[in-house]
DNA sequence: CGGTTCCTTGACGCATATCAATCTGTGTGG
DNA sequence: CCACACAGATTGATATGCGTCAAGGAACCG
């Protein structure tokens, strides 16, 4: 059962790229027009064909989006955890919704009207440039998974989703956490678990041990070997001389 | 060398989705700081790492982007022709491109600078709403680019891309033309040419004959084992007792 | 302690990449 | 007009890497 007032319950100030710069006004009248809803793991939000009415904002737990065949075979779109948003892109696209959501965690959504947002980005601007920003950083994400599946291997595929890993948790510590089964995890790199499970025995050769869902680096430059031009970009390590992205053959 | 004016020599009134809906004056305000530009076949537009100052619509010609490894090996994320914009996404990730672009055939290219955009979404609710029209649109062939990489076999990506070229080039015709070289569309699809090649010949047997860059269907609904459900809803077909969407085994 | 779920490991087969040769169409120069 | 060269496409033979199937192990929970 929706609970209402989300202004009150749901923490928005913060780490919420959606709601960021708005005026009190236009962030009320968001606000005052969504609901909070809960989820229970497992369960599915969208489905693919749906008419999609409302943008989700994940508050607490998280989801996975994904596309899936008749046959019963699934391509991971995205993980997402708390503060992210989906069906953002959507609910412009006109049409069904072409993905799925599903809670991989008992979560807790806000939902925002689609018509209310809709209408709201055409006189703020504010919002109608974060849904920009939150949206085209979704597609270089998917531009990188899309590159990954086709060009690299699958151990070089783990080792560069293991330095986002590293850089989004901190680039200074040498721990990891697995923030997801690694059977999802697999499906998002586009193998089986089979051969995602042989990939960690490879890697472990290369500098990065992996017990449970704990992956500890040996030394700080073990995964730049898996770097790329862009994610350098964002590295701290960026210039030193031990900084050689693609250096891995 | 950028000629001026392109005002006058660009027809922007019709098919070209970035403007549509602009008032006189916001779309004067794009096109006076613009410029137009020619570049050869082969030619580089982009590079990944480029700090990307505009956002390309092209006249005329066609354009590839795509993201390649150190190894020389590439993923192609789209082949687009006039009217089409791209790096329209870049310029809002924030940070250099992570995608290349190269002109498929001798091209001309309308260049808005970056800066005029990102001002000019802030204000106008209508480029800011034809921007996130496109982007998700772009976004909706990704995500389906993705999963026809990760779940389809080979035949049945070619298929699936035959039935959009199907209809997006009239679905009442039965044939239709392939707009690229075969070996960018084979990469496109993520294979390899010779592969490519030998999924001709198994298509054939289901009806779908390709002689050159000529394809002919021997019925109208040779194409709809590879349909999906989102595809589905856009056909005209759709509804009939012969539409049965994912019906191929 | 038994059951479940997830992960790992091994043996095997198949589909696609790879390598190499041939073919087709296109354009060029004699 | 023909001969040649070239790029792209096709075809064949081979290899290899991932998927598949099946069994075993490890952690979690009642």
């Amino acid at each position: 059962m929706p609970e209402k007032t989300p202004s009150q319950s749901v923490d928005t100030n913060t780490s919420v790229p959606l709601f960021q710069g708005l005026t009190e006004d236009n962030l009320q009248n968001l606000l005052s027009n969504s609901t909070v809803r809960s989820i229970e793991q497992g369960r599915e939000i969208v489905q693919q064909g749906d008419e999609v009415k409302y943008l989700y904002c994940i508050v607490e737990g998280s989801i996975k989006t994904l596309r899936s065949s008749p046959e019963g075979e699934e391509a991971t779109i995205r993980m997402l955890k708390a503060g992210e948003t989906f069906m953002d892109a959507v609910i412009f696209m006109g049409g069904t919704s072409p993905i799925r959501a599903t809670a991989l965690k008992p979560s807790k959504l806000l939902m925002v009207p689609a018509h209310i947002i809709r209408q709201q980005v055409l006189r703020d601007g504010q919002l109608a440039n974060n849904l920009l920003h939150i949206i085209t950083r979704h597609q270089k994400d998917a531009w990188q998974q899309l590159d990954s599946i086709v060009t690299k291997t699958p151990v070089a595929r783990l080792g560069y989703y293991f330095l986002k890993l590293h850089m989004e948790q901190g680039a200074d510590s040498m721990d990891i956490e697995l923030p997801f089964q690694k059977s999802i995890i697999a499906n998002y790199l586009g193998m089986k678990p089979e051969t995602f499970s042989r990939a960690l025995k490879k890697i472990k050769d290369m500098g990065i041990d992996v017990n449970q869902d704990h992956i500890t680096l040996r030394d700080a430059y073990a995964l730049c070997h898996f770097c790329d031009t862009d994610t350098a970009f964002s590295c701290p390590k960026h210039g030193t001389p031990e900084c050689k992205p693609g250096g891995c053959s």
